[in-house]
DNA sequence: GACTCCTCCTTAATCAATTAAGACCTTAAT
DNA sequence: ATTAAGGTCTTAATTGATTAAGGAGGAGTC
């Protein structure tokens, strides 16, 4: 059995294929009578309706936003920043009754077609490292694309907060909470899968904007302190779990002096810190302040942190691409906001 | 400028377009030389690659999975029930190296054509309401489908637990340990945004099948176990959040008799629970049991639940729907467990 | 009766590719 | 010299729709 097409329906009844797709379409060009033959046919030969592809392709729009986010997307769904963002981006796209394509990227060296193939009308892209081939692929689609958080592309629209200042400000936080010897816990910073102790080489060289320039800010932020950034133990992590903030967690605290404030580049980070200071027995904020970043998971557990508005972001995102005005504004920087919870406090004063 | 094609290049070139398309799509069958041009001019006229609505068009295939899920897409991102199963998913379409479109549906009585037109090769449905129009939508397309959870359509593959059983075993655990005075909390019941108390009535019309057998199995046990079921206070809330459940919790806990045990329907809930009793002033377990129901959010709050293998459901759905075997089995029931954490407890001796 | 105006339907161009089959030319083998 | 075999490229059918423009017929108007 072939399948059913407009034409099929038009053979049985014995119009013109023309006829068929205004019965779909436009039901006030026909009488109603063919109409309902026309349906009743279509119903009969089990037709599924206009078939979307062909639909697409004619009228020259997809009706999808392309969404591409971190390497592996099990990982992006387990992140509540992602998950924040993609709210927004979903209200977004709901509004504008489309569609959002979520695509997986090839990992490693896997080739793969996807952002080639994708069947889309724009592009988001979140969170890529820089120089990402797929950041290439995306733009030699020549839709319009804007990119969230890194890596900013001059000439591209880019919507992100400032990172540098971000950062600092939650290092300041604890500085003048009068904290001086401080740790650093990260993730993000590179995709080799390291987790250890991030020598200054290794940090400088990360290959994720966003995270690079956080980590400037809390360098700044120390030697503007007065602190030796080069004796701030920074500890490098590969993936962005509770689990792998203990483990940063427990190589921070086991140093000798050991910090009394540990700062982070994640609330789930921090999480992990906390769970650490738990397990030695140290009492947070008394004995050690723990800062999150981006206010995705800290407020039930009462942590310091950096709020970004995730979801207006992936909202504004959203509306930019699907608005289908042009004129982008080159670069939109969101405000960010420090929350100070019960996670800091002066340190102890031993 | 009008739009390039490959035949806008081909003119160029001075070539056919079918040569200009194997250059592209099978560079063996040019000779170097020639294809080489081709990229130069495709370059120089800003040729986006061979265009994907006509290419899917022509192979017949989309490359990607429609994923349709509860009324609004920022509460589905907010559940980490959904959120583990999409993971789950997620890992599928990757592996299999096509996308995942995620579909808004009409809310109200709002149109929408999403569903119709969507670019998908097949669609996973989760979590629908009885008679939900998206569904009949979405077998109109006459794709293969597969529906989580519910509401289960006789031949047509079904993907859950074994929901009333699920919940019995929940209710029979802390009915084992001794509990006379239980109370419920749910959500999901209705789509009418009510959030108060539940007549029986309103509890067995519920609209959401799975949320109507899980009840079904709170009562079967709590009857099993000499518990009049229309004794038991059950309490409904509109929205899956900690902030509800806090809120259900306060109105159960506030009745006299208190009961001390509490069930609910999600984890999420569950939490909310805690906090009121926290509110309260009550030790959880001494003084008051709580259940939650999915095991997504329960581990750190050592929440008693039920586990169910939901990135597991989520790759299984995705395998189905990819891996082209049309046989696909009817229904497919995952196994759940019971985990008990330090959320349940004899009730108090008084 | 001639004209206009609708209503309803058809014609045909268009969207942008893919690909089997065939044509043409060169080279190699018999 | 003839035939076969490759390598390159073209022809043309195909994928499944949408829609502007036009035609046929009937009704209404002067």
């Amino acid at each position: 059995m072939a399948r059913v097409t407009l034409q099929t329906i038009a053979d049985r009844v014995g119009v013109s294929r023309a006829t068929v797709s205004y019965a779909f379409s436009r039901p006030d060009q026909l009488s109603e009578g063919l109409r309902q033959r026309i349906m009743e046919v279509a119903d009969e030969l089990g037709y599924a309706g206009p078939n979307p592809t062909a639909r697409s392709l004619r009228l020259g729009r997809a009706g999808a936003l392309g969404l591409i986010f971190t390497e592996t997307l099990a990982y992006a769904f387990a992140d509540p920043y992602s998950i924040g963002f993609l709210q927004g981006l979903a209200t977004a796209a709901e509004d504008a009754g489309v569609g959002l394509l979520i695509l997986p990227i090839p990992h490693g060296d896997r080739r793969s077609e996807t952002v080639r193939d994708a069947v889309v009308d724009s592009f988001c892209v979140m969170s890529l490292a820089d120089g990402h081939p797929a950041l290439a692929e995306v733009f030699a689609r020549k839709l319009p694309v804007v990119v969230v958080d890194e890596p900013y592309v001059p000439g591209h629209p880019f919507l992100g907060i400032d990172e540098p200042a971000a950062a600092a400000t939650a290092a300041r936080h604890v500085l003048r909470l009068g904290h001086r010897r401080v740790g650093v816990a990260m993730v993000g910073l590179h995709e080799d899968g390291y987790t250890g102790w991030a020598s200054q080489e290794r940090q400088q060289s990360a290959v994720y904007e966003a995270m690079r320039r956080r980590r400037g800010g809390y360098q700044q932020a120390c030697e503007e302190a007065g602190i030796d950034w080069s004796g701030v133990p920074f500890y490098e992590v590969a993936r962005n779990s509770r689990e792998a903030g203990r483990k940063a967690g427990h190589a921070l605290l086991g140093r000798d002096p050991r910090p009394t404030a540990i700062l982070t580049n994640t609330d789930v980070l921090a999480l992990g810190i906390l769970d650490a200071a738990a397990d030695l027995g140290l009492e947070v904020p008394r004995e050690l302040s723990v800062v999150g970043f981006s206010d995705s998971a800290a407020e039930e557990a009462g942590l310091t942190t950096i709020r970004q508005a995730k979801q207006e972001m992936g909202e504004t995102a959203g509306r930019l691409l699907l608005s289908g005005t042009a004129a982008e504004p080159e670069r939109l920087i969101f405000p960010y906001e420090l929350i100070v919870r019960a996670s800091t406090a002066p340190p102890p004063q031993t």
